[in-house]
DNA sequence: GCGTAGAGATTGTTCAACAATCCTGCAAGA
DNA sequence: TCTTGCAGGATTGTTGAACAATCTCTACGC
């Protein structure tokens, strides 16, 4: 609110807006928990993770008493897990896990396409802008996919490639992109558990998540849109053909 | 639900099927109305149609008043329509109709083009499958706006010219595009109200879409695609103008 | 076997109350 | 004059109980 009109150096002013920049994230951050959040966050680990099975019905009453908040404030939990697309309501039947199909694989990838393709096209443009540092999230998340595989843990190596996906949006600098695609992406993990074998879902990108950064690294987004286009082809295939034989 | 086997031709039978979506569309715009639905409508209304200015609060307790429903059914509408974007929650302090700025014209801007392009060029795909009288809806929108202009109602223009991107994306059968779609437009009415003079802001835009759609009509996609992303970035410009005038 | 009525369970909604937090104004101190 | 600290009031966050509306399931009669 209060603007310092006393500054001497604008060099001075602008590290002070800096600051203030990263003081108000954090706030945003710690704003973020209310009870009602805390539940949703709960119930998002069950889900993602498996624990709720697709078709799983979330009771009121039994949910009310292990977390330990109010109906009111678990159906207000139930909403925002609602607009994320990891719950269904059934008017005066209650709230399900819900249960996708190949039409929404279908559906999901083609959205990944357009985002993620438009995203590492449009770098191209604004390249110069661009610091070397933005990359690094998804240099972690490379090495962290290659190390759960090593450990054998493929449920993280599955997490680590949504987070590589997830920085990948994150390069456009797009608040809604990134809203959008952690929807998406928390759509998919409900997918992910009708399938066996996780490892033969997720090893295949792995490496291929490896050759996109290179590329990104490289500057040549072109040719790193044009592999991911068909990457993500390839990994709707894979979950489509999982569905099928089933 | 249950399969009736005892259908003599496939004709009856196919349209007693059509019959029954009917019957199920109908059902399910009826399991909408609950009361915090109803409530959202209203407050949306008075949002989008500038009622409620960016900035505003919105009070629990002189709402509940005027809508007639609890605190509680009230917070659940105030949940739908942060979804939405058409509201924004500060922890401990209220909801407030969001102020936008240009940073989010380019934002919302950018999806739009991504999107909306993405589906018309996606049409040269599929459509030998698609039938003559999809592009019914977007007739219909193109009159209407004409219609509107005529008598000089130029906030009727511009909600037609929000139904025709609507059902353009509509095009594409996706119900995740759609539903983005809307939170998209949504947010992008809140920002019209900043501009002082609605037709200037809407009245290029009439004859374009009729170009659109004859192009469409015509079934020249590339164009179409290339029309409409000019379209689109013409759109943003005019918006961006508007705001630095201001 | 089939349709139906009713009991029990679950969800939808409201209300009243209390706790936690924020905003406002004012006074004390540098 | 400006900042700091502290009430007091107002608003939101959360809870628990209550009742209405709806669904599900079972038992009954045909």
């Amino acid at each position: 609110m209060s603007d310092d009109a006393g500054m001497s150096t604008g060099e001075v002013d602008e590290g002070r807006q800096a600051w203030l920049r990263t003081v108000a994230a954090d706030v945003a951050r710690l704003d973020r928990s209310s009870s009602a959040e805390r539940a949703a966050d709960i119930l998002r680990r069950s889900i993602t993770e498996g624990a709720l099975p697709p078709g799983a019905q979330l009771s009121e009453v039994e949910l009310t008493e292990v977390l330990e908040v109010s109906r009111n404030t678990l159906r207000e939990a139930f909403r925002l897990l609602t607009h994320e697309g990891l719950l269904v309501y059934k008017l005066h039947r209650g709230v399900f896990v819900p249960e996708l199909d190949e039409h929404d694989v279908v559906d999901l990838y083609r959205l990944r396409r357009v985002l993620e393709v438009d995203v590492v096209r449009g770098l191209a443009e604004r390249d110069p802008e661009l610091p070397a540092d933005r990359l690094e999230p998804l240099q972690d998340d490379v090495e962290a996919a290659e190390a759960a595989a090593l450990a054998d843990r493929w449920a993280a190596v599955g997490t680590a490639n949504m987070r590589f996906h997830q920085h990948l949006i994150g390069l456009a600098d797009s608040a809604r992109m990134d809203a959008m695609t952690g929807r998406l992406l928390a759509e998919l993990r409900l997918l992910f558990h009708v399938i066996a074998t996780p490892r033969e879902l997720h090893e295949p990108y792995i490496g291929r998540n490896r050759g996109l950064f290179e590329l990104l690294e490289a500057r040549k987004y072109d040719q790193a849109a044009a592999d991911l286009n068909q990457y993500l082809l390839d990994s709707e295939r894979g979950l489509l053909d999982a569905f099928r034989s089933r």
